[in-house]
DNA sequence: CGTGACGTTGACGAACTTCAACTCCTGTGG
DNA sequence: CCACAGGAGTTGAAGTTCGTCAACGTCACG
């Protein structure tokens, strides 16, 4: 394991953090991991005792569940600035998903029994904590409600919409996402296969609603987007 | 508003306040105020502020998201001495489901502004919730899982299992869901719709796994359906 | 004894998945 | 620099699951 210089300006982005100073995010870091992840480690297993919080510096990891027929579920995407494995490290419980990054990434991380200590220290650390948890409850809520009676389209409409709020990227042409996702990937954010993904994208493209390539996708109708999404219009 | 006379005990099942002593106990039920709830009444609804932390002392309660186009989900229901509301009040958020109280019910609530002063008093109550918080995390997590890959009879199957871990009691002829429940709810916790739960129920009757009724269903041969529920094996 | 809410059952077909075959990139190693 | 291997994506056709429509039972309660 290589040790990377950092100047404690690299956890400027991090919600948890941004409300220390930075003699305390010097702190926070110097007790911390910094490691680089290879496109595609696996950081940390369904499964394996929770032992570790995790905050992503640069890249973008994906959480995602298997379930006992093999099938996986894209839970969410992880960008700079956010934790992972943190709730499941504090509850004392198995990670409920494999993590695992999409990108060449770097993350610091943290033993459960440390950051236990920067919480008591920081509680506003705590605090941040338990909102980003609150958060994340509310968005797996709606969405367990719409994967429990909307149609495909709507579906991927939703969770491209999702992508969109959270790796959008402004460019000329429209709203770009700011990494490669696989059609699969998209498939298991929304309940379907890599198919009717494809067949659906195919069809947004033609109308002009998106324009998708290789691991590649830019929304150029928001609007058209949002509307499926909470209407179903087609 | 009626009041209603109370010892201090009826807190007592209650994850939330079993940590504390008596007096603490007596000081928590002080500040709160306690309700009955007829059978159909809603509690709070989607959208309204959350100003309201809320605890069941008695019968059974659910919560409901319901969607634009008017379809509804069933999130989860609460039995005695579950605290509901209190994320979205603690975030200061709207509340993001209606609650309806599905027997004739009794709870205790407080302002949020009074539960924050409990918590700060009491954390062990704070530290509870989060916990609670974060199993209902996981829960969901498993759900979206099921949700976006499982067929119909494997999530009806999951749905039931839920209930009885939840709301099970054994009898000499199996273990019953000890609340009414429709088909329709339970249609709205499985993603599907009444016909094919109606279906499903009767074919698992005929099987001996279960044996249902008007609003009651008793669960035979648990294994079978915990097979089902993550084999899929029919 | 009538009026709703709850539940059942059959028929039908749309919506998706599954299967299969092909194409197109992209990176790698000879 | 080219060949080629494997990942990613496309597209048609076939097959199934399940939702939808419709009509009818039945229980509970005033």
């Amino acid at each position: 394991m290589m040790t990377v210089e950092l100047d404690p300006s690299v956890l400027t982005g991090a919600d948890l953090f941004d409300v220390l100073d930075a003699q305390d995010r010097a702190e926070v870091l110097r007790v911390g991991v910094v490691r680089r992840l290879p496109q595609g480690k696996r950081i940390f297993a369904q499964g394996d005792p929770g032992i570790t919080c995790h905050s992503l510096l640069e890249g973008r990891v994906k959480i995602v569940q298997t379930r006992p027929d093999g099938a996986q579920s894209v839970i969410r995407f992880i960008g700079p600035g956010e934790m992972y494995g943190t709730v499941a490290a504090l509850m004392d419980m198995p990670f409920p998903a494999d993590s695992v990054a999409v990108l060449d990434s770097l993350e610091i991380y943290w033993p459960v029994k440390v950051m236990r200590e920067l919480m008591t220290r920081f509680p506003q650390v705590a605090i941040r904590s338990a909102a980003s948890a609150g958060h994340r409850l509310f968005e797996l809520q709606n969405r367990v409600g719409e994967l429990s009676g909307e149609r495909v389209e709507q579906r991927i409409a939703h969770a491209l919409v999702r992508l969109v709020r959270q790796a959008g990227r402004r460019t000329d042409e429209g709203i770009e996402i700011d990494f490669p996702i696989t059609r699969q990937e998209l498939a298991e954010m929304a309940g379907s296969t890599l198919h009717t993904v494809s067949r659906t994208l195919a069809s947004w493209d033609d109308r002009g609603i998106t324009a998708s390539s290789r691991r590649h996708i830019v929304v150029r109708k928001l609007h058209v987007l949002l509307d499926m999404a909470d209407h179903g219009a087609s």
